[in-house]
DNA sequence: GCGACAG
DNA sequence: ATCTTGTCGC
């Protein structure tokens, strides 16, 4: 696919800091998905090497509603950019970009591992992905990174807000019965309530959603493969 | 100053 | 995220 929006990668925090000051503007939280003509979903997860110096990425498509698995597309390269809480879209987008630009396969929807709109400066790495692909896409992360919330009912498809303050950035959802919740967050181009609709239908069988498991599942056997095989150079 | 802190 | 063994439960 054709990037429809690139910009330069910053090296220190603050350029980074500053970039998601200005990108923030570009948000569009009020774009209803359009549900009946959904037939894909794709989704990304990044691996890092044990000695966290290379990453590896997978994107996979799935079909939508059965969430089958269609077509899987990985990359790897070194990491160029320290992990800060608050800054790991510069991590991980330049080496997902790689996948995304040699992808010819449409794709209707996103989801992320990382938050979206929960973020400090209201743009994590779902919401950078999807301002630099112009597409929708949620943020899907197993962790709070900010913010406040009650705890959901235990069965599954209880949600609660998480707020800063007194502003909604996303929700707590329970995708399994018993088991510790989600949080969900737009990236761009969708809804709160579309991204929490997609959120619960896009896992019906385990706590993280089935692109973001399926990604991860691609990506922990490309890392396999590459650490696996000797380099080139000393095998003669 | 102290604790929190996506992956 | 990664490292790391067994263990409890469906």
């Amino acid at each position: 696919m054709i990037i429809p929006f690139e910009h330069e990668w910053p090296q220190t925090a603050a350029e980074a800091r500053a970039l998601q000051e200005q990108l923030r503007a570009r948000l569009d939280l009020n774009q209803p998905l359009r549900w009946d003509r959904l037939r894909t979903i794709a989704g990304a997860d990044i691996s890092y090497s044990c000695k966290g110096t290379r990453l590896y990425a997978a994107v996979v498509v799935l079909e939508f509603p059965s969430l089958k698995l269609r077509s899987v597309h990985t990359a790897s390269g070194p990491v160029n950019f320290p992990y800060l809480p608050g800054y790991l879209s510069f991590r991980e987008i330049p080496v997902l970009l790689k996948i995304f630009r040699r992808l010819t396969e449409d794709f209707d929807v996103l989801v992320c591992d990382g938050h979206g709109y929960a973020h400090p400066r209201r743009f994590g790495l779902a919401c950078h992905l999807a301002t630099l692909l112009g597409k929708p896409a949620v943020g899907c992360a197993k962790s709070r990174l900010i913010g406040q919330y009650q705890e959901p009912a235990w069965e599954r498809g209880s949600f609660q807000v998480l707020y800063s303050d007194q502003e909604q950035i996303g929700w707590v959802l329970r995708t399994r019965t018993g088991v510790k919740p989600i949080f969900v967050s737009p990236g761009n181009f969708i809804t709160f309530e579309d991204a929490l609709r997609l959120a619960l239908q896009a896992s019906p069988r385990y706590r993280v959603p089935e692109p973001i498991r399926q990604a991860h599942l691609q990506v922990n056997q490309l890392r396999l493969r590459e650490e696996t095989q000797v380099p080139h150079a000393a095998i003669q």
